[in-house]
Order: structure tokens, then sequence, then C-alpha cells
DNA sequence: TAGAGCCTGCGG
DNA sequence: CCGCAGGCTCTA
């Protein structure tokens, strides 16, 4: 479900509010979660238990807390994953997997029907280099991420279409399939186009698309097509500002042909055949 | 670099 | 019943 602008939604909320909280006791399913992996209690513990929340911080699709242990916790939301910030005594939804009870009377809670989230910790210095982390490509809301930059990456590919490229977490950290889609039309891109045949001049688009529309997607606090909401249950306001994701078949809002969906990956894409070249 | 697989839930 | 869903990983 969250792509960067959802994961950002929810860290600028948990930062508001977690920075200073003392993890006092942690609950776990034992469900396990990505590729049926248990999460592993031994290594949350003695991560969390008494340790107090230092910073809250994402990369790419993941949200890193810091602890003051030295540790670090770890979390992706995969598909269907949600924090929540609950008070202890309020009921807990269906498919919880991770209650961190913080001192006060308040609750972290990672709750995940599909299950394909991660919970993990590492030591602070190990995070950087762990094999979550260390192939990431830059963040497209850094410095990092240039136009060059970009322009190198899809040089370097050999055979993937320039869709496939974007939620490739290797190349771009946090594009994922809705944001993929609306930046390669923002861009006047085809979804279909190699990636390593995109010009510079084409790139140069790309890089301020996706640029642009991760930053509106974070000022419009994430897109709610179903079931995204934030650690306070609001809903995020930009499947409004949607221009071709999910609307197959409507005017494309430039040139009014009809708006059209392709697989690739056994994903949908959604795109405007006559302004996307 | 395709395709399958991991899961549950929803809408047609 | 079927297909499909904001992701990622392992396989051939």
């Amino acid at each position: 479900m969250p792509e960067l602008p959802e994961v950002e939604t929810i860290a600028r909320d948990l930062r508001g509010r977690l920075p200073g909280c003392v993890i006092e006791r942690v609950w776990l399913s034992g469900k396990p979660l990505r590729l049926a992996r248990p999460v592993d209690r031994r290594r949350i513990e003695r991560a969390a238990l008494g340790a107090r929340i230092e910073a809250v911080r994402r990369r790419g699709k993941y949200l890193i807390l810091d602890l003051s242990s030295g540790h670090a916790l770890l979390i992706h939301l995969g598909m269907s994953g949600r924090l929540a910030l609950e008070r202890s005594a309020a009921p807990r939804q269906p498919h919880t997997h991770c209650v961190l009870a913080l001192a006060g009377g308040h609750d972290l809670r990672f709750v995940d029907p599909r299950r394909f989230g991660l919970l993990t910790a590492y030591p602070g210095a190990a995070l950087a280099s762990s094999p979550e982390l260390r192939a990431l490509g830059p963040d497209p809301l850094t410095s990092e991420f240039t136009p060059a930059v970009l322009l190198a990456a899809l040089r370097d590919t050999r055979g993937a279409d320039v869709k496939t490229f974007l939620v490739d977490q290797r190349r771009v950290a946090g594009v994922g399939n809705i944001y993929a889609s609306e930046a390669l039309f923002l861009a006047r891109i085809h979804p279909r186009r190699p990636a390593h045949s995109v010009s510079a001049a084409r790139a140069t688009r790309l890089h301020a698309a996706v640029r642009e529309v991760l930053e509106s997607a974070v000022q419009n606090r994430g897109t709610t097509l179903r079931d995204y909401v934030g650690p306070y249950g609001w809903e995020g306001e930009n499947q409004e500002k949607l221009r071709v994701y999910m609307r197959e078949g409507e005017p494309c809002p430039r040139c009014r042909a009809r708006v059209r969906r392709l697989t690739q990956q056994a994903r949908s894409t959604f795109y405007c055949p006559r302004c996307q070249r």
C-alpha cells in the first residue's frame, strides 16, 4: 500500500509524538511476515525494551526508529501495513502483529493483514549496511537525486522498460506503482519505453516529474485509494489529484484522449497513449 | 529479467 | 467464483 509519500506522512506524524517516549513492553503475534519469516522477538526486545525513542526517519519506503539503546527498529509496511498510535486500553485491530507499549498509556501498533511487511532491528552502526537498506538507490527527495544521476542509472539499464526501472528500489528508492504512472504521465514518457532509450531531455523531465509528484503527494498527506491511513487513522487527500492512476477510460487531463491501462511485471500501469512517447 | 510466490480482503 | 490490490524476493 504505502509508497514514499505515505511513509513520509507517517514519519512526520510519528515525529510529532514519539521522540522521548519510552518503550515499556513488546508484544508480538508470532505470525510470520515478509517471506514467511517470523519476527525475531529477542532482536526486537534487545533493541526496544526500556529504550527511549530518539528519532523517526524514513529511507525509501522504510521507517526507522532510532532508540536510546543504540539500536534502530526497521519497519516496512508492505502492501497492507499500517502503524497505529492508540490508547493501550483501546481494542486491537484484527491482524495486529506488534505492539510497542509506551510509558504513559499509549501503544504504537503494527497492523498488517497480508503480512508482506517487515519488522526488525539492527545495531545503529549496522543499519545502513543491512540487506534491506544497503542496495537502495538515491532517495528522490534528497539532493543525491539529480538529473545526471537519473540519466546515468537509465543508461546503465539493459532491457527493462522505464516504468519497471522507476519501481526498482535499487534505482530510485520510494517510487511505487501509483507514482510511477503519475510521474511518467507528467514527463510525457511512454511506460513501455526502454529505460536506456530515455534521452537526456526526457530524463530531465522525468527527474522533475518524480520530484513534483512525490512532493505534492506529501503535501496532500498521501493517497488513500482503498485503505491507507496514517497513525491517527487520517486518510490522505492525494487521490483527488491523480491524473491517470486508476482512471482507465477517463479523458486525459492534457489532451482528452482516453486513459489506458496495461500490465507490466504483473502490475497495472495507467497512461495516455497520445501524450506519452 | 520474467514469473511465481508470499497473504488477506474486496468488488464485480 | 474470479481478478485484483500503494511490495518485495527467490527462482529459472
